[in-house]
DNA sequence: GATTCGTGGTG
DNA sequence: TCACCAAGAAT
């Protein structure tokens, strides 16, 4: 890998940040000021998320719950129901309790070093660098997505982004370069780089701001970084979704308070080995798919009648369930199921 | 330390 | 259709 000298570094950041004050995403809503409340909300919501899917969410959740105590003392349902349709739900109840922990333990003082600001349910060291740098000026580099491939490219750095070792290696080589005169803006221009130039897929080095810092680039083997092992691919898995009819209501079950869709409820779903396992009236010729990351499920619509209630199970009228936060793969039941009728 | 956690976009 | 990705954290 390439090492950079005291004078490219501040040539790096010189370069970067001119850039950066020229065509950064100032528009985006959660750069609007550095509140640490803004910053944490946008932060945990961009986890995983693309950009354009959060905005909406973010002015919606912002304009319900502008302030950290009014998430704080916000029912759960409501902050679920502002979630809805962004996946990764524990993101959403570990922000509130993250909230309720500054205002109801801190008094309202947020903590201010990301070592600090990781004690925060949900606040790991990515988000707890992004923090504190943008909103506090600590010299951290929030090591994100972005920092991989960025600097991955720069500096042609072999490390393994999927290998959970390789987060240190890279904090090591990123934290010197990170601009103790404006760390915020550096670590956001990186992700502006990384989101305009420096793209996973089809980088523009060429035209890039920092293309006379690409190794990558300048070797021609740009296409090779980040090193990232590949996943391995959903696992199939049938399901039968009961859809039970009483009085204009439907049956619907709590899932368990952890593992998949924590909390959440759907049709009472019963895993099955293949189709012929299906008992009742089938009501499609096809079945609802829905993939996660690492589950693939095909979910059959079966009509059945009423039994007895489990504990975990209510009859809901449409009024209660669209009031409700559901997950998509619910939502796409009822939809075949109205779509059916 | 590998696995688990959602959803929508994209080539 | 499908693999892979997008501002990670918790377990």
């Amino acid at each position: 890998m390439e090492t950079w000298n005291e004078q490219t570094i501040k040539k790096f950041r010189k370069t970067l940040l001119d850039w950066y004050d020229d065509e950064g995403r100032f528009h985006l809503p959660w750069r609007v000021n550095h509140e640490p409340y803004r910053v944490l909300v946008s932060e945990i919501m961009l986890q995983q998320t693309r950009v354009d899917t959060v905005i909406p969410y973010f002015e919606r959740f912002m304009k319900q719950l502008p302030t950290v105590e009014d998430l704080a003392k916000a029912p759960e349902e409501v902050v679920l129901k502002l979630w809805e349709g962004l996946g990764y739900y524990s993101r959403a109840r570990n922000l509130q309790k993250a909230a309720q922990f500054v205002v109801n333990e801190l008094h309202g003082s947020w903590p201010e070093s990301s070592e600090d600001l990781q004690s925060l349910p949900g606040v790991g060291p990515y988000t707890a660098a992004a923090i504190s740098s943008i909103s506090f000026g600590e010299t951290v580099p929030a090591v994100d997505g972005n920092q991989y491939r960025v600097f991955s490219r720069l500096l042609k750095i072999d490390a393994d982004i999927a290998d959970t070792k390789s987060r240190k290696i890279f904090y090591d080589i990123i934290a010197p370069i990170v601009d103790p005169e404006r760390p915020g803006d550096f670590n956001q221009a990186i992700m502006d780089l990384g989101s305009s130039y420096m793209t996973t897929k089809n980088p523009n080095s060429a035209q890039s701001p920092v293309r006379q810092f690409n190794a990558a680039y300048r070797d021609g083997v740009e296409d090779q970084y980040p090193v990232k092992t590949k996943k391995q691919r959903p696992i199939k898995q049938l399901f039968m979704a009961s859809v039970v009819k009483k009085n204009g209501q439907l049956l619907f079950e709590k899932r368990p308070n952890n593992g998949l869709l924590a909390g959440f409820w759907t049709f009472p779903l019963k895993q099955i080995d293949s189709v012929e396992d299906l008992v009742g009236e089938q009501l499609n010729i096809k079945p609802v798919v829905h993939i996660f990351t690492h589950r693939r499920w095909e979910i059959w619509l079966v009509e059945q009648k009423a039994d007895n209630l489990q504990d975990n199970q209510r009859y809901l009228s449409p009024e209660e369930w669209q009031s409700l936060s559901l997950p998509k793969v619910q939502h796409k039941l009822l939809e075949k199921l109205y779509d059916t009728e």
